[in-house]
DNA sequence: AATAATATCTACTGACGAGTAGATTGCTTG
DNA sequence: CAAGCAATCTACTCGTCAGTAGATATTATT
């Protein structure tokens, strides 16, 4: 907490409110963008929402294209971060893959990851598109590996992984489509509920 | 085939042109729709495709609005044909489910129902949109409707149909995402491949 | 033949919205 | 204090593109 109110903004007290600024900017511009579609939002529309002006954006942010780039790296900053950290899950490889996948699943019914769900690559300038292209490439090698170790260590049937991680992938991507954050099941068990049953396949046991 | 190729078409054959006319801007419509996303496309670039003007395209199809929606519809239709004709299938419920999964992975790595699947709800205009999502439901419906059975006559694990919908559904949209047409695998072998995944589960049984 | 309907074009309008110019105010630092 | 930088605004420009007006030519109808 800031005990010392002072109206005069130190130098940290001054970087901080402008990284804030720009974090607001970023958090508004995503939900419009999931709210509206991105084609459908102009930054006039999410500077009204802030109460701001156009200019004010391209000052904090460079143009459309680099905020709609901002938001999406955000979310799969996320995925990344998640697939790091189910790496030192202690058990099997499939407790480390399952435990990867509810994470996965839940990041994409927030505002940042359902951003990247929702967003066609080709919506990016080119630059930006092969950025977009190559850290969701990323995301995608680390699911196979999880896939891999824990075929390896005989916790999971032997699968293609290419092929296993487009059908997990596909299943736990869909949420941000039909998820709407108002719904009677919390994400959390969205999350759990879908990776059991990829977990157990509809047929009998 | 048509032996008489005289210079004075008959009205059939004119109604047919027509026809014909009109499929081959949808079928270049979808197509470009896919490659480059709705919203990068304008309909100077399918008319250019077609070596044909804007209006014209105006003659067959209303708007860019109408364009869109028989895309969709179209892709939607063939869906759900492929549900009543699975009610038809022999064997268990289970059979019924998978033989419809297949077809309706197949269909979503085509032209019109990958169209389905990359138009977002927000694209269409308000009236169209209601018609898509009314669409769509009505597919949902259906897949709940065979699992239900499948259930009830025991041959799949009792899960919440609507939630194994869900996850099916995603599942099997997503190749629409990732899937080339010029990929090793026929859409038909992922197809299969996706659904004995669905089916069995990535734990070993 | 006259009129109507069909198919197609060129050339326009009009809106929307991304991005910019340039002014203003206020704080900061040599 | 002067010069510079940060934050913000109003008021533009300019390109793109959906959709239209209206002409033309051909075929059908009466």
């Amino acid at each position: 907490m800031n005990t010392t109110a002072s109206p005069f903004p130190s130098a940290v007290q001054r970087r901080n409110a402008r990284a804030a600024k720009r974090d607001a900017v970023l958090r508004t511009a995503v939900q419009t963008f999931n709210e509206r579609g991105f084609h459908q939002t102009s930054l006039d529309d999410v500077a009204a929402r802030l109460r701001i002006s156009k200019p004010t954006i391209y000052h904090y942010l460079g143009n459309k294209d680099q905020v709609l780039l901002e938001c999406v790296t955000i979310g799969l900053t996320q995925l990344l971060e998640a697939a790091e950290e189910s790496r030192s899950v202690p058990g099997t490889g499939a407790d480390r893959l399952m435990s990867f996948l509810v994470r996965y699943a839940e990041i994409n019914m927030d505002d940042f990851g359902r951003c990247v769900i929702r967003t066609a690559d080709e919506a990016l300038a080119p630059e930006s598109r092969a950025q977009f292209r190559a850290r969701k490439r990323q995301i995608d090698l680390a699911m196979r590996a999880l896939i891999e170790s824990a075929i390896a260590d005989g916790s999971l049937a032997p699968h293609d992984p290419k092929m296993l991680a487009f059908t997990l992938a596909g299943a736990l991507n869909w949420p941000a489509r039909w998820h709407e954050a108002d719904g009677t099941q919390s994400p959390q068990e969205i999350a759990r509920h879908l990776v059991a049953i990829l977990a157990q396949g509809f047929l009998p046991r």
